[in-house]
DNA sequence: ATCGTGACGAACG
DNA sequence: CCGTTCGCCACGA
């Protein structure tokens, strides 16, 4: 069975909620647990929807893209924020601005 | 139902 | 490192 009030979206925001402080985890890895290994972009899409209130309650800062990297698309700013938040939790990146995920990815 | 769009991913050069 | 190309999926009009 499948679940009925939860869409991709709410599913993508439930997901990205349960990521613990100083760990990381990628749009295709979220796609994945939602059940659309595929769905990446999706994923990506479903946070950029996310409102002030939301960003509030959800860690949207510990989702990346597979390269370990910061995407912040059309919005530089954000992905600064990012930055620091991810650093402030004890992520570390090199100069290149990369996270290892093989050291904080999650699940 | 069809089309355009996008915080993606992997493969190539 | 960078840019390009193709594929995948969900959403709104």
């Amino acid at each position: 069975m499948k679940s009925n009030a939860d869409s991709f979206y709410s599913l993508v925001y439930q997901i990205t909620s349960q990521v613990p402080a100083g760990r990381v985890t990628t749009y295709g890895r979220i796609a994945a647990l939602a059940g659309s290994p595929r769905a990446s972009r999706a994923v990506g899409y479903a946070l950029s929807a996310l409102k002030e209130e939301n960003l509030q309650q959800i860690p949207w800062q510990r989702v990346i893209n597979a390269q370990g990297r910061i995407s912040g698309k059309g919005d530089l700013l954000r992905a600064d924020l990012q930055k620091k938040l991810l650093e402030k939790e004890g992520i570390v990146f090199d100069e290149n601005d990369v996270v290892n995920l093989a050291l904080y990815l999650w699940p």
